[in-house]
DNA sequence: CCTTAGACCTGGAGGC
DNA sequence: TGCCTCCAGGTCTAAG
């Protein structure tokens, strides 16, 4: 579900609530959850320490303690939000898989219909930026525009096309399956062009438009296409500014032409087949 | 090293 | 209403 504008959503509304504040008992049936500690040792290690710092890195989320950094990944449908109490309604606290009891009374809750979802708890390094995990992302497209020359080297070697590239993390983190589509379609450029013969130019206008895009939606608290909410009641805006994800049959927003949906390396693409032009 | 199919999970939507 | 199939914002793994 989450790309890296609803994860910093996320952590934008997380941030307020959880500042300064101790865990006092830890609740939690699903033992696959934190996939580098015990279900017991996960709850052990986190009572007693402090929230104190945020951070995100591509669709990552950084919650720094006292001894510790809990990382977050929400995958598809993971939600993550501090509440008075949690839902009472048994369709909704069934998928409740984490609740963090806090000193001021409130509960962070972790809610994941598919258990997707995973967290690491690791000992905090000097910078949480040296976190193992995090050394594999690539730039980070949200909070920046990356050097497009490093980003066309990095593609050099590699025999897969484009739109597969923006969804690696390797290469370039915080781009998922919605942004994809639609910064391909931004900068008229068809999915199914293989990356390594992109030029200059053509990746330069990819990247400008997927950072202008993830900015214009992490300012209106993300996308909501079926089940995004930054907190609960709290819907993302960006999804009546797609324009092209979803949208297929619907008119091109630029020339009218119908939008087309296909299947790159298993996952839906929509694009324009008048704007984005194979070939070359 | 790289690429690809399958796995991990559940529930909603649409066809019959 | 019920059953079946397909689909979903992501990423890991196993195998070629």
């Amino acid at each position: 579900m989450p790309e890296a504008p609803e994860v910093q959503s996320v952590l934008d509304a997380l941030k307020e609530p959880l500042q300064d504040r101790q865990v006092q008992s830890v609740e939690c049936d699903h033992p696959k959850l934190c996939a580098n500690e015990s279900l017991a040792d996960f709850a052990a290690l986190l009572c007693g320490q402090h929230f104190r710092a945020f951070h995100r890195a591509g669709k990552w989320l950084v919650l720094e303690l006292d001894q510790y950094e809990l990382l977050v990944h929400l995958r598809m449908e993971g939600k993550l939000y501090v509440v008075d109490e949690p839902s009472e309604d048994p369709k909704i606290r069934k998928h409740i898989h984490l609740i963090v009891h806090l000193d001021d009374g409130r509960q962070l809750c972790f809610q994941d219909v598919r258990k997707f979802g995973r967290m690491y708890l690791y000992p905090k390094p000097e910078n949480w930026r040296e976190l193992p995990v995090l050394q594999q992302l690539g730039p980070d497209l949200l909070e920046a525009v990356p050097d497009i020359q490093a980003f066309k080297a990095s593609l050099a070697r590699r025999k897969l096309v484009i739109k597969q590239a923006l969804l690696d993390q390797k290469l370039i983190a915080g781009i998922g399956n919605i942004y994809a589509s639609e910064m391909l379609f931004e900068a008229g450029i068809h999915p199914d062009t293989p990356a390594n013969t992109l030029s200059l130019e053509q990746l330069e206008r990819l990247l400008q438009a997927g950072h202008a895009i993830l900015q214009r939606s992490l300012a209106n608290k993300g996308t909501t296409i079926r089940s995004f909410e930054s907190t609960p009641d709290h819907t993302g805006g960006y999804q009546n500014q797609l324009q092209v994800y979803g949208r297929k049959g619907q008119p091109c927003p630029r020339c009218g032409t119908p939008l087309v949906l296909e299947k790159t390396g298993q996952r839906s693409t929509y694009l324009c087949p008048n704007c984005q032009k194979l070939s070359d």
